[in-house]
DNA sequence: GCCAACGTTGGC
DNA sequence: GCCAACGTTGGC
């Protein structure tokens, strides 16, 4: 089983959303980034365990744990031209982006912070703190996973 | 709102 | 294939 961290903007869909969505499920739409749509497509499984990382908000930080409900299929937003990632590139015959399906697993007791993170030595491989790092989706090793997990 | 970092685009 | 221009991400 592998682990991964997600990003999302809670203005946007947070962690609440899931939460409140039928059967705590949703589609993870809207990646348009071949590194992290590499990662979906070819390395989430079901079972796969999820940080739930709310980005560009006051207090950016790890939420909550999700996990893969649905492996990799296309995202059938990209076909759409009135959503706002439409790629005209993609099409169904071919798809360039994929999505999978994640479902929520818990809150966490508190927001483990990107600035409490970032104390951490036992984290500096972690992609989230490296320099410049913009991925939506990275994946956390089993040892970081655990270290993070234990900070709650 | 600013801006550093980085991915993508497109002219050549 | 190079690289400048441009767009996006996301912390601050």
């Amino acid at each position: 089983m592998n682990y991964w961290l997600m990003k999302s903007e809670p203005d946007t869909f947070g962690i609440d959303d899931l939460f409140n969505r039928p059967g705590q499920t949703e589609h993870w739409d809207g990646v348009r980034n071949y590194q992290a749509r590499n990662m979906m497509r070819d390395d989430m499984k079901i079972g796969d365990q999820v940080f739930f990382y709310h980005s560009n908000c006051d207090e950016p930080g790890i939420v909550g744990i999700m996990q893969v409900v649905r492996e990799a299929y296309p995202d059938f937003t990209a076909f759409d031209p009135d959503d706002k990632h439409f790629d005209p590139k993609s099409n169904p015959d071919k798809p360039t982006w994929y999505m999978v399906d994640v479902k929520f697993v818990r809150k966490l007791s508190r927001n483990i912070s990107l600035r409490e993170l970032k104390l951490k030595t036992e984290l500096g491989d972690l992609a989230l703190l490296r320099r410049g790092n913009r991925l939506s989706i990275m994946p956390v090793n089993a040892e970081q996973w655990a270290f993070i997990l234990g900070l709650e």
